[in-house]
DNA sequence: ATACGACCTCCAGCTACTGTAGGAGCAAGC
DNA sequence: GCTTGCTCCTACAGTAGCTGGAGGTCGTAT
């Protein structure tokens, strides 16, 4: 008990690990209410607030985009809903980051390709500018 | 011969499978010189255009970023500069390439891991919503 | 009284484009 | 010579997810 019940921005961002700013960004995005005021204006915070931006923290630290958040969000908020729902978008994130791997490691191997013809002459004859030089097209 | 040296903007999109859009947005970066225009302002492309173009996409297409897009153009441009700057650049990249892909990958495992967990019950159980949620901090 | 830090709102910038609005030009058909 | 339809022009807003800064206010310690 007797912990600091409420606090301001700076406290949160400290607790977190998040920029000021970014919280002040999730507000404006919606992923966090908005925050109450003092009579000056300024953001008071209460635990249920850190509870909620470190999961959004969480989530984003495994990539989900905020579009996923906020669904993560409206479904954790709601102790009744079915998992499956959470399980379905994670999955499609899950999809999303091999395909992402997929790509990188496709350029992966054709970078390397290109880089290991490299003989280290001049530009005139290098492989690499021979590569990206125009070949489908003429 | 008796080809067409003159090209529109969108003669030379189609050529290079890049939009009309894309190509003024070389132009205004830089990537490409700015295009004659005709009395009517609009603008003429010529062969080494394309083949610049071609190059620039080329480049893009292995995951380049513009600003090393641009230093490997200045490079192209002069047949005598070392061949060692262009390998410095792709081997950047190429190193940044693996620092993404080794960031994914420990995502997709971290992922994998969670989504693994889940028992399909309600939120209220859920493994993956209680991974989400704050731990390390309270 | 004043200095300092933390806070406020609003806005520009990052990457690499993409799409749209609002207009003008051009070639073909009638 | 006029209309139709396509291409082109400039200029700007929007995308994702913040980040940083300007210019001003507030709170507290000295």
């Amino acid at each position: 008990m007797a912990e600091a019940a409420h606090l301001a921005i700076g406290d949160l961002a400290r607790l977190t690990g998040t920029k000021v700013n970014t919280i002040r960004f999730y507000e404006e995005g919606g992923l966090l209410p908005r925050a109450e005021r003092t009579a000056a204006g300024r953001r008071v915070y209460r635990d249920a607030d850190t509870r909620r931006l470190a999961f959004i923290r969480q989530s984003r630290s495994l990539g989900f985009p905020l579009d996923a958040v906020r669904e993560l969000l409206t479904l954790a908020d709601d102790a009744n809903q079915p998992c499956e729902a959470v399980d379905r978008i994670a999955r499609v994130h899950l999809a999303e980051i091999d395909r992402k791997i997929a790509n990188l490691s496709a350029l992966r191997s054709e970078l390397d390709r290109v880089i290991g013809s490299c003989r280290q002459g001049t530009v005139a004859d290098c492989k690499i500018i021979e590569t990206l030089g125009p070949r489908a097209i003429f």
